[in-house]
DNA sequence: GTCTATAAATCGATAGAC
DNA sequence: GTCTATCGATTTATAGAC
């Protein structure tokens, strides 16, 4: 028997096969080429049929984008509603860096778009349930103050594994060893509890 | 009198007025829109002229992602000059680090761009002059070690202070505010020497 | 150094047949 | 669900006058 779904607040379910086959083929092209530098064409030639065929899933490449975003923050949300659960501040920050970790290794090659993309930002921003899941893990991670320290804190984590997992010099690692060094090294930067 | 100019493999200098407005017109607009979701038009429009004067200063666009990677990273090439110049090698990544933060605070608003926009990760594998400012970067970073160990943290360092100064939770965090806490934090990423 | 004008290709998006 | 065919706007880039 399934484990019940969890209250997921991103729609990222009910994909036909078709989206699915549209949302991986962008998702590759968007890491490789950025969103601004993928056209349409692109990701029709990728999946092998013509622009009108993607055009009959999503009508506009805005929507690809916001599904393309719902897959890889879904993960997201996962990890920072696991964190939340905890009672203790520095305990659920522990868990969330950790989730924060695994997915980043995870979806290492897909990983940068997320978070450093222009497109991909002003959605986070604008897209009222994007900004939400961003803004749990923003709290989380800064474990409950508010001044300079803390938010620099906030800010330095998310860079490090964000950063890290896409930098050249980690491409040819495999991915176990990458999880293990990144939990040693961002560990340091979390405060003693 | 002026201090003797470091040697420099970057041309960054012997701009023409005109150029220089090119430059800094591109490297805003780049850095709100990423370099694909910026065209030529919009940086004629941004410094009030049409699209063929500035052709008439570089005549294609990779031309002027070149010129503006090379002002972006003649800052990094100081740091990294001065950073080798130490004896100890804990000294000499201690003295990058430091650069490097400073650099990405006066930059914060471009730095983003340089170390995750696709189109400049391309040049900066491609262009040679580029590859070896970060080969140099990346070598002092790992403090003369080349184990995964090493390699995670280089990327991890990178990673935090550009992750960090571009990240929304910072966005209104004053300069120097930002400077000390990310001196702080990196600072325990770290071994202690 | 800047302009007007234009070329050739590609962009996102739509209509309608199958 | 995929196709052909097309639209209008925009893209990079060039030619030639001032």
């Amino acid at each position: 028997m399934e484990s019940a779904p969890a209250t997921r607040s991103l729609g990222s379910a009910g994909h036909t096969p078709a989206q699915t086959r549209v949302i991986e083929a962008a998702l590759a092209l968007f890491a490789e080429h950025g969103i601004s530098g993928t056209s349409l064409q692109m990701i029709a030639d990728a999946i092998g049929v013509t622009k009108a065929a993607v055009y009959h899933q999503y009508n506009t490449k805005d929507a690809i984008v916001v599904a393309v975003a719902e897959v890889v923050l879904t993960g997201l949300e996962s990890a920072v509603t696991a964190a939340e659960a905890e009672r203790r501040r520095t305990r659920s920050r522990e868990v969330l860096v950790d989730g924060m970790i695994e997915l980043a290794v995870e979806q290492r090659h897909v990983a940068g778009i997320l978070q450093q993309d222009p497109v991909m930002l002003r959605f986070l921003r604008e897209h009222e349930p994007f900004r939400r899941v961003i803004e749990r893990v923003n709290r989380v991670l800064m474990g409950g103050a508010c001044d300079p320290r803390a938010t620099v804190l906030a800010a330095a984590i998310s860079g490090a594994i964000a950063g890290a997992v896409t930098h050249p010099l980690v491409a040819e690692l495999d991915d176990a060893s990458l999880y293990l060094q990144l939990r040693r090294h961002v560990g340091r930067l979390l405060p003693r509890q």
